[in-house]
Parts: structure tokens; C-alpha cells; sequence
DNA sequence: TGTACATCAGTGAACGCGCGTTCACTGATGTAC
DNA sequence: TGTACATCAGTGAACGCGCGTTCACTGATGTAC
């Protein structure tokens, strides 16, 4: 578990809060290159010290506030598939989400994407990896009928899952990186019926 | 254009290419966060002020190891393409072209995903744009024709490029960043017929 | 063929800046009795 | 209900390190005549 996620009193999780909201703000405006120990002391009116209380080290503020975008990006997708039984309306309600999620909440998405390839990864794969987890774990749970009664391709469920997110994602990438020609709404048009096809079994 | 890439002798030429290789064996071995001026200085046996005198800035290098990247990508892409006038066998060769390249040049397929959201590419965007174009032009032109005769459907070509390269892309990205569960052999295997799927027309 | 000269290519010591981190400290909170 | 004390939370000055960059310089190459 990250160090941030238990924090005893609430003036802490207070704390943890503020600082995470800066640091997603700092990021916003600054991007990654701007992204230092320093810029988000001074955005949050915190001093470094707590940071360190709170996340053993810089890395471990980036860390967490990762695991708190891609959490909010499971949440959801797996919001869409509330109430949504069948198959190619649970495939087209996630890559609507996921793109409509890509627009609604710019900075996360743009943080999670940028962090793919980051240097504090390593160090937080495994506290990263069980946070992420139970909510990965949900989402399969919901596909796996779907394949064992026919409906969707019978492929290794990471290869099913890059045919799913491949597209968006690739998508939403683009977009963030601001690809010109690129129109999200159109995308959420679009898309979802096209990766249906390529999923469906028949 | 870079200015790496119009160096009047040939002395010039080859530091150029000591630099940018030296470069990719930085950052195979340490990453982004251990790709530094002083790194590739000393990997390379070449002054620092060399590195000024060709490319400028260290972000030029970068960018121009980036250029060089996704040159040997797309010409990559391009060849499998060479001979092949059928639509479904195309797309399948593209597929499976991306998924080779990205396992027999690793570094160079790690340096461009990694690059996506990077420092140096606002600076050098429209070189690096500039240098790209006509390969995306000669794909763009051997996609065109299959879509006016109805055989692949016929989206806005942003769209069309997210449904192709989407699947390839992340699941590069999710195998160069060690994901566990992938393999591109079975990925080679099984994704190309599902991504035609996806963009045949009927 | 030889010489003069401009330009291109390459060197490496020196610099300043901003980064993440440390540490000794004060203040707030919760708990035991 | 009050007091003592351990632990949690937060502070901010100070530090060292390595980064990208600068600059005055030497050496190599190509060209004009």
C-alpha cells in the first residue's frame, strides 16, 4: 500500500488532499517538466517537510497521485457498465466513458498517460499494481461470461483488452498531446461500434 | 528542418551518428531519467560542445534520436506495405510489422513511446512533423484507394489510423513497460485478423 | 601544384541554477490512568 | 475531569549534487586563385 493511503489523523489525509490537488494543478499548467518538489510546495503552501512525512519521497507523491487519476478512470468505466448486461452495450458504454472521461478530466487523464514510461514506477509498481487490482478484477468479471457463452472473441484476456482499450487510448493520447483533426465527440461517435466488431465473435 | 540533419561534411555526418547511437544505448540501459547531456557525453567519447555545435540544445539531439526512431518505424511499415495491393493482407502486415519492429529494435520503439509527452517535442514539433509527413502521406496513399472502392470503411482517417495502430500500439507500450501476460508472438498471431475486423467495411 | 584564408568541426574547463533531500525542531492530537 | 506523555503532523533553513549551457579556443576541411 502507499504510504499516503493511511494516514492516521484527519488532519493528514487534509494534508495528503491538498497536496495531491496542487500537484495535479502544477502539472496542468506546467506539464511534466514542471512537475518538481518545489513547484508543488509552493502551489500547495506546504512545506516540504510534510511531504516526506506523508510520501517517503517525491516519487511517492507521484505515485499516488497516479493511483488516484487511474482510480477515478475505473471508477468510471466501471460506472458504464452498471445495469448494462449485454455485451455490445457494455463494449460501447466503456469506450464512450473512457473517451468522455478523457475530456471531463483533462489533467488526470493526461498525467496517467504521460506517466506510462515515468521513472517512479518501478519503485511503486507493486503498491500501484494491488490498488489497481480489485477494480481491473471487477471489469474482467464482467466481460468473462460475455466470452464463455459465445459472444465475445475467445482470446488471452490482455490481448482482448488491448482490441477494447487499444483504440481509445490511443485516442485520447493523441488528443491530449493536441493532434490536430482529432475531434472526441466524433470519436465517441464512431469508434464504439467499431471496436464491437472486433471483439464480437461470429 | 533539424539542424542535425544537413551537417556539410562528412566528419560532421559521422559524429552526428556516434552521438545519436551512443544516445539509445543511454537510454536502453538507464531510461529516461538517466538520459543526460553528461550521460551521452561520456557514452559517446564526444565533447559536449559538439553536441551544441549539431544539434543546438540537448532537446535537439533528442529530438532528432526521436526523428531517426520513427524514420526506421514507418519505413518499416512502409515495407511491409511493398507489394501487398490486397486490403485485409495490408492491414495484417501492418500489424504484424509494428508488432517485429517493436521486438527487434526494443530501445528505439521505447524511446518514441516514452517520448510522447516529452519536453523536447513542443520545440521541434514542426521539424519532427515535417520529417514524418511524407511516410504518413505513402500510408495514408496505399489506405485511400480501399476506401473508395468500399472495402474499408470509410471514417475520418484520424479514426481510421486509432482502429489500426491502436491495438499495436498500446500493446507495445504495455510489453516495453514489462507487463506481464504479453506475448507478441501470439500477439502477431491472433490481433491482425481481429483489427481487420474492426475496419473492413460490409 | 601550392598557398592563403574562410568556414566548419570539435574541445573541455568553468559556471550558475534548481533540484530532491536532510534534520533538528515546534505544535497538535489522542490516550492512559 | 484533568494531567502526563507518546506519537503523529508539520516547519523551513541548509546542503550537495548533477544538470544543461557557455565560451574562448584549437584543429580540420574545402575553396579560390
Amino acid at each position: 500500500m502507499l504510504p499516503s493511503q493511511r494516514p492516521s489523523q484527519l488532519r493528514g489525509r487534509r494534508t495528503i488532499d491538498r497536496l495531491l490537488s496542487a500537484a495535479l494543478e502544477v502539472y496542468a499548467e506546467r506539464g511534466l517538466e514542471g512537475f518538481t518538489m518545489t513547484a508543488v510546495i509552493a502551489a500547495s503552501g506546504i512545506s516540504n517537510g510534510s511531504v516526506y512525512h506523508h510520501f517517503g519521497d517525491f516519487d511517492g507523491l507521484a505515485a499516488a497521485l497516479y493511483c488516484r487519476c487511474m482510480g477515478e478512470l475505473l471508477d468510471t468505466l466501471l460506472a458504464a457498465l452498471e445495469g448494462t448486461p449485454d455485451a455490445r452495450d457494455g463494449v460501447r458504454a466503456l469506450v464512450e466513458s473512457y473517451l468522455r472521461f478523457t475530456e471531463q478530466h483533462r489533467p488526470a487523464a493526461h498525467f496517467i498517460h504521460a506517466s506510462s514510461y515515468a521513472s517512479f514506477l518501478p519503485a511503486y509498481a507493486a503498491a500501484i499494481a494491488a490498488a489497481k487490482a480489485p477494480k481491473i478484477d471487477a471489469l474482467l468479471a464482467w466481460l468473462r461470461p460475455h466470452i464463455v457463452a459465445g459472444r465475445v472473441v475467445d482470446l488471452p484476456s490482455p490481448l482482448v483488452e488491448m482490441l477494447l482499450i487499444g483504440p481509445v487510448a490511443e485516442t485520447a493520447r493523441r488528443w491530449l498531446a493536441g493532434a490536430p483533426g482529432l475531434d472526441l465527440v466524433q470519436a465517441a461517435r464512431l469508434l464504439p461500434e467499431r471496436v464491437w466488431r472486433s471483439l464480437r465473435a461470429d
